[in-house]
DNA sequence: TAAGGACCATACGCGACCGTATGGTATTGC
DNA sequence: GCAATACCATACGGTCGCGTATGGTCCTTA
């Protein structure tokens, strides 16, 4: 129990080129065989690493959410300034880095699997809570920032969901600065 | 020429099937087989409908769309009044039918597949484009009026996309009169 | 240096589907 | 009443992926 190991390095590999899969092809394509061979080994391996597919499948949203919301969250508490400057910030970090990158294919597999529906769901309350506290820091009421939040983030998704071509970044940066204004023109 | 049907009613069983195992499961999951045993015949009437699996898929979205949105924009059209009760009623309408229902799959379904990304994005620009008219109507400029369509209708797919558990009545009509006050209140 | 464990390759049986080939039945036009 | 056609059942070969069994190769530890 010493040297243990919360998360094997291998086994990540597996995780990690799993998640890319998804995201590529849907769910129902991360399969073992052919993610052996993008990993240029055989299943021999997986059956090493992972009891069998299930286990995979259900080790992901887990993966998910420590490689790509974590650090998010992170980005949003390290921003100094106030709620409207943090919330600007957000919104600079999202249209440039575009960390949710893996939510779309993640609510597509949400969609037909009751478990992972409850993981994204844990995702998407940890956000919107962070928007509801931010639009409270601004002086809305705990209830009329909670409904704030979910406009605030929902566009988000709207914008992620509906988008069947790339946006250019200048475009994107446009949108969250008429976005920031609109949900916060009455505030502050 | 003269007595062919345009859309064969058989054809439309199996489209229709599809459609709600699609709904159900996920398009990798509208296999053929399984298919014929749900319509409790075999694949041979399968094969003499369709071409082949694939030609089935590409049907797909276009039967969507013609047994589902066409007559979600009917509804509008067919309201009187002005565009706030316009709204008001077509936010009534989707709280209570809930018209919807394969909104998420065929979403889910167009985040792998091009042909109906563009399928499912101009069915959302049908929506936004008749959203924004209303807008317009009360007043706002174009490019006002596309923006607060734009937040108009991510808001919808928000509360389907994000949603795990089921919400009752009383709270999607709650939840669309607050969103009707906060997008309209400056209006009119 | 021998033993044990970590890690991977190979080979096999199995089931689920696909698409085709072929034959059967029932209805319709003439 | 007889074809032609629409529609469906059955049977078959082929592919893909799962999971297991088994053996090989390092690398560590005593």
């Amino acid at each position: 129990m010493a040297s243990r190991r919360e998360h094997s390095q291998d086994r990540d590999s597996w995780l990690a080129e799993a998640l890319e899969m998804l995201r590529e092809r849907g769910i129902d394509h991360v399969k073992v065989e052919p993610l052996a061979k993008r990993l240029g080994v055989t299943k021999g391996s997986f059956y090493w690493h992972f009891k069998n597919r299930c286990d995979l499948l259900r080790s992901l949203p887990e993966f998910w959410a420590r490689s790509q919301t974590d650090p998010v969250l992170d980005q949003v508490e390290t921003t100094n300034g106030g709620p409207i400057e943090k919330m600007r910030a957000v919104l600079e970090f999202i249209a440039r880095e575009d960390p949710d990158r893996y939510d779309n294919a993640m609510r597509a597999w949400a969609q037909f699997d009751s478990e992972v529906a409850v993981a994204v769901a844990q995702i998407d309350d940890r956000r919107m809570a962070t928007a509801q506290s931010l639009f409270e820091e601004a002086g809305l009421s705990p209830a009329d920032a909670a409904f704030r939040a979910r406009l605030w983030y929902f566009y988000d998704v709207g914008e992620h969901v509906t988008r069947d071509t790339p946006v250019s970044l200048e475009e994107r940066l446009e949108r969250a600065s008429h976005r920031l204004k609109l949900l916060t023109s009455d505030l502050k």
